[in-house]
DNA sequence: GTCTATATGATGATAGAC
DNA sequence: GTCTATCATCATATAGAC
């Protein structure tokens, strides 16, 4: 790896951990074991850094969800798996957990690559209902723009009950919850 | 009111604003209009005086919350006035944004009341639906205890996509969507 | 109870040598 | 490309006078 991807990895890392506010500089060059110059050459600023490991964020994601949605048979098998729990709940979504810093809020180039992928993610659920829909599997008359919003709004909500409650019983309860509501 | 009061609504204000890692002491003393050796004098700490806000938050919290779920006549309507859009949903929950930030996460004082406050909501949310499975208003086979952990997950995921569009929509939607699957 | 002074370390970045 | 030195500012307090 060279050290400009040894630097996005670990601002990948520390923004999952602590959050973009939470992550010095000094922190990310620390993981990386780079120097403080070396970052400054890669990269215009910390901003600059964390856009790029954003980016990374997103591509994983990505990947991890397609795989998901791809792996049932029924509408509902997709969905479950969607929703279903990773192997470290407590840590959050790492987009998710972004876009309550307000300092990524604030700065544009920050918040587009999380509301970029959000879109995507909403649209990836609404094609899997929009099928199900025309299956027969799902009511005709349910709004699929909706409902895309609404699962992944559980799982984004249910992250945060978990981290809360400090275990990951919310999650699976508020993810349960949800399937028992679509028809089997 | 007294300059405790001031330093408590202060920090209120800042926490909901900017989370705790964003809010500074010095921050909160000068909207407070109180001075560094006040807010020591009267808070033993930062995180002293951020968890009398976050009980102050949890009171106000259980009123508006207490006062949504009283307002319908049927089940269905006592959970839409639940997940009814506020006045400025951009502004996220104030709870729900705190679990995100490590310092929060890491130190049980501070943690402990966002979590009873989780707990207390859903309590009072399963109540109403079980309420609403004794009249037959809800399916009799319903896990009310899942059901009320999805739809205070659809409350605090809906923040998050709204603010990570920075706007009110999807935050409409995701509530939408849940109610849709809910029996008139 | 409130004020000012002071302390210690961290933050986010720049400068310039190698 | 990477390193060390340096910088101004901020964070989170503590000390002690008034």
């Amino acid at each position: 790896m060279t050290t400009a991807e040894r630097l996005i990895e670990s601002m990948h890392t520390l923004l999952w951990e602590r959050g973009y506010s939470g992550t010095s500089p000094r922190a990310v060059q620390e993981l990386a074991g780079a120097g403080q110059g070396s970052m400054y050459h890669h990269f215009r600023s910390k901003a600059g850094l964390a856009v790029a490991a954003e980016l990374q964020m997103s591509d994983e994601l990505k990947h991890q969800i397609t795989a998901r949605l791809d792996s049932g048979s029924t509408t509902r098998e997709k969905v479950a798996a969607f929703l279903t729990l990773d192997e470290n709940v407590l840590r959050g979504c790492r987009l998710g957990r972004l876009v309550q810093d307000a300092a990524v809020v604030d700065d544009d180039s920050l918040r587009a690559p999380i509301a970029a992928t959000f879109d995507w993610i909403q649209d990836q659920i609404r094609q899997v209902l929009a099928e199900g829909r025309r299956n027969g599997e799902l009511d005709p008359n349910l709004d699929v723009d909706d409902l895309a919003a609404t699962i992944l709004a559980v799982r984004q909500g249910a992250y945060v009950l978990a981290r809360g409650a400090q275990s990951s019983e919310p999650f699976r309860r508020a993810t349960q919850g949800i399937l028992q509501l679509l028809p089997r």
